[in-house]
DNA sequence: TGATGTGAACCCATTCACAGCC
DNA sequence: GGCTGTGAATGGGTTCACATCA
C-alpha cells in the first residue's frame, strides 16, 4: 500500500488533463520553456483559476512570479494520467471502422499498443488488420491474459456492441471505448468512454434551432426552396 | 418574437436528449408504446429523476400513474433539438478521416445532409467524395450561402484545423464538430463539439492506472515481462 | 395505486480574490 | 512585481422526497 496516498481528483479536472498536455508538448516542440496559467488557459480554451486548480490536483509544480516548467510540467501530467507505462488495447470488430482505428496510427499513438483485433465472424479471422492477425471473439479472455491487456474498443455494429461489452468484462477488461451508438450495460466499476458523431451532431443541431428561433426564422418542417 | 417563450434547457440536460431519442427509437422499433421514467433510466444508464427533471424541461408530456408515450415523446425531443428539419453541413477535408465521414451513411443520418466537401489541395478538387463534388475551401463561404449550410465538420489534419475554423466561421458557420486534435479559437457565439479519440483513451489510461495502484502493483516504468 | 413533475437539499465544479512565495 | 496555490463564495447539476394527478 502507500505507492502514493493519491489525493481524489475531480473527474472534470482529469478531462482536461490531455488537453493541457496536447498543448505542452505543442509548446515543447516549439522549444518554449515556460508556460504561465494565463498563456495555458488562454490556448486550452478555458479560465486560467481552472488551470491552476487543475494543476493544484497535481502538486505544486509551478513557480510563483514565473509559471509552470513545460517539460517538468508535461512529465508531471503523463505520469498523473498513466502515461508513462504502455498499454494495451483490444480492437472488438474487424469491419471498416475497427480496420481504420487499427491502421490509423495518429490514433493509437505512443503509449497505446494494438495488442489484438478480434472479431465473431470465421471468415475475418486469420486476416491481418494494422499488423496483428485477426482472432476470434472467443479467445478473448485468453488473448486479453496473455498479452496483458486492460483497454477494449468496441467497433462493432450497434446490435453486436452490447454482447462485445459482455465479453470485455467477463475477459477482465476495466476501460470501454465505445464507438457504437449504444449505451452499455456494464458492473459500476468498469469505465466506458463515447465517441458518437451522431449525439454530437444532434447535440449541435440544438443549438443552431436555437440561433435560427432567436434570428426570428420559422423553419415550419421544411425550408422552403426559395 | 414570441415563437415559443423557449425556457433555458441546462447544457447538461440537452446533451442527454439524444440518448433518450435513440433508445426511443429501439422502442418503437420493438412496437413498445409507453415507457416509465424508471424503463427508460435503466436502458441510459442513467437514473430516473434525472430523465423525469431532463423530460420536465421541454413541458409535461408523461400520464402521472402511467408513464410516456413513446411516440410523441420521440416527436417532442426530436422538435426541441430540431431534428424535424435537416441540417446542411460541410466536411472540411477529403483526405481519409473527410472521406470516410462523407461515406459512412450511418453516421450522416437522418437530418443531416453532407451538401459539400472542400479541401485546400486542388489536386482533390472535382474528385467525387460521398456523391459530391470536392470544391476549394475558397468556395467555402460561398457554397454555405448558396446551400443554406449551418454546421461544419473539421476533417483535416491538425495543422490546418485552425485555419478551416477560420474560414467557417468567416462563411457564417456557427456550429462546429472538430475530429482533429486541436484546441480550435473561435468566437464565443459559436459552437464546438470534439470528437477525439485519442483524449479519450487518454482518460482511460488514468482510471486503468488508479485500478493498478488500487491492486498494488508498481509498475516502476516498464512492467516487467514476468 | 402508481408514476410524473418539481421544490428543496445536496454535491460537485467553477470562479473569485488574495495570501504566499520567487 | 508577478504568478502560483488555495480557501471561500458562487453557481449548476444531481438527487431526494413528496405533492399531484390520471
Amino acid at each position: 500500500m502507500a505507492t502514493t496516498p493519491r489525493r481524489r481528483i475531480p473527474e472534470a479536472a482529469i478531462s482536461r488533463l490531455p488537453v493541457y498536455l496536447r498543448i505542452l508538448s505543442e509548446l515543447e516542440a516549439e522549444e518554449v520553456a515556460r508556460v504561465s496559467s494565463d498563456e495555458l488557459a488562454e490556448l486550452a480554451g478555458v479560465n486560467a483559476a481552472k488551470v491552476r486548480k487543475d494543476l493544484s490536483y497535481l502538486g505544486s509544480f509551478g513557480t510563483r512570479g514565473v509559471g509552470y516548467e513545460v517539460k517538468f510540467l508535461t512529465y508531471q501530467i503523463q505520469r498523473e494520467l498513466g502515461l508513462n507505462q504502455t498499454w494495451n488495447v483490444v480492437i472488438v470488430g474487424a469491419g471498416n471502422l475497427g480496420q481504420a482505428l487499427a491502421n490509423y496510427g495518429g490514433i493509437i499513438q505512443r503509449g497505446f499498443t494494438v495488442a489484438a483485433v478480434v472479431d465473431n465472424d470465421h471468415s475475418k479471422v486469420g486476416t491481418e488488420v494494422g499488423g496483428v492477425r485477426v482472432r476470434h471473439v472467443e479467445e478473448l479472455a485468453q488473448l486479453a491474459q496473455s498479452k496483458d491487456i486492460n483497454i477494449g474498443i468496441i467497433a462493432t455494429p450497434a446490435q453486436h456492441a452490447q454482447a462485445a461489452a459482455d465479453v470485455l468484462v467477463k475477459a477482465g477488461i476495466g476501460s470501454i471505448l465505445n464507438f457504437a451508438p449504444t449505451v452499455l450495460s456494464v458492473p459500476r466499476s468498469v469505465h466506458v468512454r463515447k465517441v458518437d458523431m451522431a449525439l454530437e451532431l444532434q447535440i449541435l443541431s440544438y443549438y443552431e434551432q436555437v440561433r435560427r428561433q432567436a434570428r426570428g426564422d420559422n423553419p415550419s418542417e421544411q425550408p422552403a426552396s426559395a
